[in-house]
DNA sequence: GATGAATGAGACTTCATTCAT
DNA sequence: GATGAATGAAGTCTCATTCAT
């Protein structure tokens, strides 16, 4: 009885994952309670998703969202630096008020124990594609030294991003992330900018 | 039947615990195999443990252990920054050498998602207390930034050593973690050590 | 990995507890032996049982194996009572050759324990239904006092029966069951009988 | 620290075990609670008694306190017969309205899961003596059938207490214990007495 | 595409019992 | 006599995952 659109079904069992990960944590979500909620079943959840850990994967989605949003404000900061503290501080800020601790640190927690690609770190993403763009700006401008190529750098200010996010959760969110986060960037990129600034 | 002395059958479980993490992996080392391999049973085992988790956190005791040995090497170094480099070189290769990715992930990931205290984050040990003294020797000597407190410097040495395990656990050791961090590590500090330098 | 057919997965463990419970007794035959020699797993087991237990009541399945077979030979005996006092003896000297004692108790004992339905009292059973066919032939031959009712005499002989296995149990088989049994049925049916007998 | 006179320990954690048990029944009481609720220990438990079985023995010595208190009143009765009739009764009586069936029945399974001496077949119970008495004087009234022996009436009438009291467990109390006893053993004594009678 | 009974793995629990102190 | 940490045995449960229909 094939009633509804096949994107529909996948789309139901993502929304609803969501709502339940967000109420009871991933740990604590069975896909027993997941596919009861999308009124689908096991194996259709095995259709779609080839294990429960793709569906924390759909977080990073979230994330680029809200990148793309951040994307127009970005021409109001001067420089590349300027750019990269504003995005790490709208996203921190993002995370803070809307994600909840616990599934953050799933998240993580998970990408470490996943065996093959992991999404957080495929650079087609939109955030490395953004990071890129300004990097390379920032470059052309002298910004940054210039015995430090851009992969380098992009690939710095993601570990640190990513550093902070890992530690924060490991810290049981007691600090204000993007706060301490906007200091820490601040003196981290000494290393990376020109002298002459 | 409790005969044997309580700290031989505790220390027998961590030992051959260890003996099998090593050689399978902790997601592939059954509760079963460990028990049976000590000679000691599911009842005594959490006796001890309240978890399978919990057993990972004795590998931070394995890290202090190295940092015992670093200390009486650290005094060749000159300066304060040198022996952070110092140690995170050493210790950054012990890893690399002696513990299999799988293992360090496994602990990482764990320690995420551990609700309540985490040992790699406990202040008393040897790690901490050892950092401690090398900055308060290096604020002594005006290495250090004057605004920036001890707490704050050992807590961001600490967060950039997890984060550069923790991302390169992520990248399933593709690069050399002590080369690496090394770079990164020199770069990170500019903006705490004094400009005169 | 669901690959074999339900019934014979059921079937295998049925069989197989069979056989260890003959060769080593309920309470040391663990499930994880029984699993063991099912090639089969305690998720798997847990499945289809709902406790060990339970594997104790296929055991009334047995005896009304025994029964039936005993049925054609029924015909040879003259009255109602003969009949009783035949299947009687037969099914006792059965259990008394070949049912392990140990088993036997375990059987009456954890049918004690039990909570819901207990099956050796399931008047479905194949036992039930041949008593009451006996009972009733041996009343419309006015074998039995006309004030007492076919399922009070049933009643009757089925608790004289359990109560006689369970004693015998208690007492560690150490009278014989089927002549013992035969002497006080011939005097505890005085009562029931017709005097004119 | 020996306080309290041993026979007090004892007696304390008598008491405080059949609280338990006729509030939690048997299986639901673990050895923690009682040692809990009488101030002591495990240690002290299994000092004075041999294992938690021990402990539900302790309740033939309740059924026996009340056969000494039913002996007074015992030659209000004529024949022989009538005594046995009266015992039973009176302590049925006692049993369905004081002693919770789960007790019971936890009495009777473990008898049978035990695998030693069983109290309840100590022939030097005073139930054992007191039923001897009656028999006795019965045969010198020659109220019984002279081929029977004391001993096997004695035996039989034990076995149909026990049956009873056995089954009504099993039918989870569903009659009345006294009230259909008193009619089955009307019937079962039959073959027993003389026919003159 | 959809289903859910069946499976396997293994974590975790509960307890009676023992014995060094 | 008294103690309770330590032990061992096994039962039970929770789940992710698979596949015959």
């Amino acid at each position: 009885m094939p009633r509804k659109k096949p994107d529909d079904t996948r789309q139901k069992i993502i929304t609803c994952t969501w709502e339940l990960f967000y109420q009871n944590g991933f740990d604590n979500t069975p896909i027993e309670d997941i596919v009861e909620r999308s009124n689908t079943s096991k194996g259709t959840f095995y259709h779609y998703f080839s294990a429960k850990n793709e569906l924390l994967s759909t977080l990073a989605a979230l994330f680029d969202a809200e990148y793309e949003k951040l994307e127009d404000r970005l021409n109001e900061e001067k420089s590349a630096f300027d750019k990269l503290l504003f995005l790490n501080r709208e996203l921190f800020r993002m995370i803070e008020n809307s994600i909840p601790l616990e599934l953050l640190t799933a998240l993580y927690s998970s990408q470490l124990s996943l065996k093959g690609d992991k999404n957080l770190l495929d650079h087609d993403r939109i955030y490395y594609k953004l990071l890129r763009k300004i990097v390379i700006e920032g470059k052309s401008d002298g910004e940054f030294q210039p015995d430090v190529s851009t992969t380098e750098i992009v690939k710095a200010y993601a570990l640190f991003e990513r550093a902070l996010i890992s530690d924060w959760c490991l810290c049981n969110g007691e600090y204000s992330l993007h706060k301490y986060s906007g200091e820490l960037l601040t003196r981290f990129f000494q290393g990376f900018l020109n002298k002459e600034c």
